[in-house]
DNA sequence: ATGACGTGAGTATCACGA
């Protein structure tokens, strides 16, 4: 079973080059982030007619996030439904061959202090408490997206330069270790990959791409049992090549059958 | 130089991304 994260920076823009990327790579299970669109806007006919189905959980202009899936989608929750007030399409969750899997859009964070920056802990907090109140560490579960931080200082390119920046401050990446922590999750793309030079976003500026100037903000972050099925992962560079891609490439993990 | 590149909303230019 192969798992993909793609921040696709707005569907409407890319939703050819997601058709080409599911074509060639034929992942079991697609999550995007960052569809950009409502729902009525996403484009079902041509999922559909790849051979995949998908559930949606859009708005208008910003965020967005959906599980597309050869196989069939199950208990389909949007949101994170804890009572706070709260109108970003952040959060998809479903079923699919008895695996939880969460397809996510952490919050950027804007400036460090700032009210974004604020929402971005609290709401890494409120997803570990959903974690916990959901589910036990033996489940199956798959937490994939675009968490918006990087963890470690091999997932940033420039240690000096980002040290203190949103993505990489401290408190953030405490708070990515707590939700980890809250369900025993593992990084697995990084448990695979431990070698540096790996990154899943570029900046469009500055040639950040061919330089390999980079962040390893997406990942999949999976419970004990997933983890032991994983036999290969890996971040697709090819995607991020040529005219007007997205600025985040897929990352993918392929499981063996469950025993 | 607080820039660069890209998208959406809307039709000039700003908000936002990371």
């Amino acid at each position: 079973m192969k798992i993909a994260t793609w921040n696709i920076n707005s569907i409407r823009a890319r939703g050819e080059r997601m058709l080409a990327w599911l074509k060639e790579h034929q992942p079991d299970v697609l999550c995007l982030q960052e569809l950009k669109c409502t729902d009525e806007q996403f484009p079902m006919l041509d999922v559909q007619a790849a051979g995949y189905r998908a559930e949606v959980f859009g708005q208008k202009t910003y965020n967005g996030v959906a599980i597309v899936s050869k196989h069939a989608i199950t208990d389909v929750t949007r949101g994170l439904n804890d009572g706070v007030e709260d109108d970003h399409a952040r959060l998809i969750a479903g079923t699919v061959q008895g695996i939880r899997i969460y397809s996510l859009y952490a919050p950027n964070g804007q400036e460090v202090g700032s009210p974004a920056y604020q929402y971005k802990l609290q709401w890494y907090d409120r997803l570990g408490a959903l974690l916990k109140a959901k589910h036990q560490p033996t489940d199956s579960v798959v937490l994939c997206g675009d968490f918006n931080v990087a963890p470690q200082d091999i997932d940033v390119w420039n240690v000096p330069l980002f040290a203190g920046q949103t993505l990489f401050t401290e408190p953030e990446k405490a708070a990515l270790k707590r939700l980890a922590e809250s369900l025993a999750l593992t990084d697995v793309y990084r448990k695979v990959h431990p070698e540096p030079g790996k990154y899943s976003w570029w900046d469009y500026r500055m040639l950040g791409f061919p330089k390999n100037h980079g962040l390893r903000i997406d990942h999949h972050w999976v419970t004990a049992s997933v983890a032991a099925r994983v036999n290969a992962a890996e971040i697709d560079r090819e995607a991020r090549k040529g005219k007007l891609p997205s600025d985040h490439a897929p990352v993918w993990v392929q499981l063996s059958e469950a025993t």
